[in-house]
DNA sequence: GTGAAAGCGCTAACAG
DNA sequence: CTGTTAGCGCTTTCAC
């Protein structure tokens, strides 16, 4: 059985309120009493029940985070990084991290009810911000505490961080357009995800300002996966006339776009440019080495998470608005070294 | 303020305990009393506090994972994968799942202690276990509920379900033999991971069955990571008589090896082959698909937690030992076909 | 300086 | 069928 304050109370000979207090170091125990009590815990090895303080407390020192996978192969370096973040952060603080993993949908909306309104997290952090997204726009009404990476198309104001996903796809495709292409594939992600369509955004400004018109068959929508990638780089590098280059918005769509390619014979860097987005380590060890945009994932994650500190603790935000600037990385992939 | 079973009792003029009752479905509740109360709850958003059922019930009906991390670019679709395939079964059970992410070590060691000694969760998924591993040693002398995935070298038993790494790598080893591979690198993860010393044994296994003399100067230890594939593919194949294949104990460090492969310009495939473990679904979109050795990682992590379960609901697993045969996956990267 | 008492929200033994 | 009572382990008034 565990100790608990009774037990170091029968044992000292002190009340239970006078050990507790001694314990939570307040100032109003005498000194002798104190060291009595303090050796008296640690021989006895106590250790606090965190649910009996959670309940008194009001407070559980969690926060959430639900991560929106897609299909059982959820193999996606970008969030055991970003996962790396937020959890090392949360431990600096003493914060217990409370995971869920769920595909977008009901049951998604369904684990923020449980940890919302069976009062199992302090706050939440919401990844992967979507147009409408469902999940802001509870939090928000029943103005439950969280911070977001990503922005949202709702009408209200909410914290968050972002990379500015339009000027770095921006960066990248007149980069592209810089060593002479003008037939640009691009492969987005669904577009009701934020980032998707800034990043689409970012590509679309660079052709109008190098007075390149959209050719709408050059885009195709993919599921952020290397496989997706793969597909989305066979149809349009099958084309009787191909694009030259090809962009995924993230990297790991952009390592199926080589896969598609070299499937087809073409030499990445050489018959056709391929770029990516996010830098993950992987990007730098691809065959070649993949042209991408650098966002700093760990980072992020450490960084919503200390937002969510910050909130949690003052009630509010100093800076509710960050946005990142993310970094053109020019590698082989696109025959530019 | 959030509907608690007192305002629940005094809207419908029953006492708490009835309302408690009706709610958790005895059934010496008065139908048409049930029918009151269920609806009275639902009309005014009643949730079951966690934080108060857990004080009472003495479970958390919470388990934890401490996810062991290697630097700050922790950036490993193995871990997602199986981190989904964890928090979806753990869905399944409505057990809360509480992650930590930790470098092995003392930090490491303290994130165990804090979820046992502090009872924040009722078992514990223990993974990449290690030779002496501290914390199973911790976990046994608490007499705390674990599942591992993964043995160890401890003179105990603990409940584990594994992978045959021995046999899967010496599979594909002798696979590697049977194309007329003689000299056949190997890259090893540290060997107090259990794993890497298992896979290991299979490579030697397979080089011994067939008359091949150990070379220990072609194995080399890296951090399973792409990165460090990457150098010590360079050093192998970088030799005055390099290695004519390459196994990495890990599909990570295969990718980085075909990357050194192609800087030294070599054709993976033709000038050498390479080989990986784990099957990620990378491995598939390398240039050239990577052969490997597959393991069915969404699935494991559903099964240990699964396992855990069990453990917790029980007491006791029917079956407390179980190895999963891997299977070998040839493709591209080691040019047969 | 210290202790008694209350109570966080829930469950469960027991009595009626 | 329903209510009373007790209590999980802790923190926090409020007295003394």
């Amino acid at each position: 059985m565990p100790v608990t304050l009774k037990d170091i109370a029968e044992r000292v000979g002190y009340s239970i309120t006078t050990v507790s207090r001694a314990l939570a170091g307040y100032d109003d125990v005498a000194e002798s009493t104190r060291q009595l009590i303090l050796r008296t815990a640690q021989e006895m090895g106590y250790r606090p029940d965190a649910t009996a303080r959670r309940l008194r407390t009001r407070r559980t020192d969690t926060i959430g985070f639900v991560i929106p996978t897609h299909g059982p192969r959820f193999s996606d370096p970008f969030f055991s990084e970003l996962l790396a973040g937020i959890g090392n952060e949360a431990a600096r603080w003493e914060l217990d991290l409370l995971v869920s993993t769920r595909a977008p949908g009901e049951e998604e909306i369904k684990a923020y009810e449980r940890m919302v309104t069976e009062r199992r997290v302090d706050g939440l952090l919401v990844v992967r911000t979507r147009r409408q997204d469902p999940r802001i726009a509870y939090l928000l009404e029943k103005g439950f505490p969280f911070v977001a990476f990503g922005r949202s198309d709702l009408e209200v104001d909410f914290p968050y961080l972002d990379v500015d996903g339009r000027q770095g796809m921006r960066e990248l495709t007149e980069h592209l357009i810089s060593l002479g292409h003008r037939r640009i594939g691009y492969i987005s992600a669904p577009l009701d995800l934020m980032f998707a369509s800034h990043r689409l955004e970012g590509y679309k400004d660079a052709l109008e300002a190098h007075g390149i018109v959209l050719d709408e068959r050059l885009v195709l929508i993919g599921q952020l996966t290397e496989q997706s990638g793969y597909e989305a780089g066979r149809v349009l590098l099958g084309r009787r006339e191909p694009p030259t280059a090809v962009i995924a918005c993230n990297d790991l769509m952009a390592l199926g776009v080589i896969s598609a390619a070299q499937s087809l014979g073409l030499q990445v860097g050489r018959d056709v440019a391929v770029a990516g987005f996010d830098d993950i380590p992987l990007a730098a060890h691809a065959q070649p080495p993949l042209t991408t945009v650098r966002q700093p994932i760990y980072e992020i994650g450490r960084r919503i998470c200390r937002m969510l500190v910050e909130l949690l603790r003052e009630g509010s935000l100093r800076e509710p608005h960050v946005i990142l600037r993310p970094r053109l990385v020019v590698r082989e992939s696109c025959g530019s070294i």
